[in-house]
DNA sequence: GTCGGTGCAAACAGTTTGCAAATAA
DNA sequence: TTATTTGCAAACTGTTTGCACCGAC
C-alpha cells in the first residue's frame, strides 16, 4: 500500500483539482506513484504492474484513461519513441529523450538546443500551429 | 497497372537483388511504387491502398512483410512518429520530419543541424551505438 | 525440383469503449 | 441525490504468424 501523509495527500488531490480532476483513490494512488519520485517515464503496462505491486486496486482501463486524462490536463506529456506502445513523461518541461531501443527504457536529457529556433525554421501552414518538436536519441547493444 | 519500361524494371530488380531480396512479382510492383517518383512517406494501409488503386496484386501481409524487409535491407527507413502505427520514409538520408498530428502527413525537411554533434554530447552506455536521432517537429490546426 | 515467397485466416499486442455498479460531492 | 468514475468484457486497430499453395531460379 503506498504511504501517504497528511502534506503528500493534500498536495496531490490540489494537483489532480487543479488539473480539472476529482481526486478518487484511483488518481490520486496512481497521481502519487507517478509524482512523488521525480521524473520518470512509464507505460500503461509499467504503471498497471507497479500500482498491483503496491497493493493499489485499479484495472488496467483506468490506468489507459488516467494516463490519457493526466496527459490531456497537462500533467503528463506523451513521448512518441515506438510505434508499438505509447510512453508518458511526468517530466513536461522542454527537454530530449534517449531511447533504449533493446530495453524499451527512456531517459532525459538536455541537449541545449533551442527547440524554438529550429521550430522557426519551419514554414508553418496557415491555421496551424507546432505543438512540439520532439528529439530522440536511439541506442542500441553494439552488434 | 503501373507501367514499367525495360530500364525502369532492370533499375528495380537489381536494386532488389542488390539489397539481397528476390525480385518476386510482388516486391518488384512495390519497389516501383515506393521508388520510382520520388522521397514518399507510406503506411502499410496507405501502400496498400495505393497497390490496389493500381490493379497490383497483394495481400495486405506481404504489404507488412515487405515495408518489414525493405527496412531491414536498408531500402526504407521507419519514422516513428505515432505510437499506434508504422510509418516508412523512402528517404534513408540524414534529415528531420514534420508530421501533421491531424492529417498524418508528414514531410521531410533539413534543419541544418548536426546530428551527429547531438550524438557527441550523449554519454553512451558501454556495450551501446547510436542507431540514429531522430527530430520531429509537430503541427496540428490552431484551436 | 527446391527453397523461398505469398495469401489467407487466425492470433496477437496495445488500446478504447458500452454499460452496470460504485463513488465523490 | 446526481453526475462522474470505475471495472469488466467486448470491440477495435495495427501487426505478426502458421501453413498450404505458388513461383523464381
Amino acid at each position: 500500500m503506498s504511504e501517504l501523509n497528511e502534506h503528500q495527500h493534500h498536495d496531490i488531490v490540489g494537483r489532480l483539482r487543479d488539473a480539472g480532476l476529482r481526486p478518487t483513490r484511483q488518481r490520486v494512488a496512481l497521481a502519487d506513484l507517478l509524482f512523488s519520485q521525480g521524473d520518470r517515464h512509464v507505460t500503461a503496462e509499467s504503471l498497471y504492474d507497479e500500482a498491483l505491486g503496491q497493493g493499489v486496486r485499479v484495472s488496467l482501463a483506468t490506468i489507459y484513461n488516467t494516463l490519457n486524462q493526466f496527459t490531456t490536463s497537462g500533467l503528463l506529456r506523451e513521448v512518441v519513441v515506438d510505434s508499438g506502445k505509447s510512453y508518458f513523461d511526468t517530466n513536461t518541461g522542454a527537454h530530449q529523450h534517449v531511447f533504449n531501443e533493446d530495453t524499451g527504457d527512456i531517459e532525459d536529457v538536455q541537449l541545449s538546443l533551442d527547440a524554438d529556433e529550429l521550430a522557426s525554421r519551419i514554414s508553418v501552414p496557415a491555421g496551424h500551429e507546432i505543438t512540439g518538436v520532439d528529439v530522440v536519441v536511439r541506442l542500441r547493444r553494439s552488434s
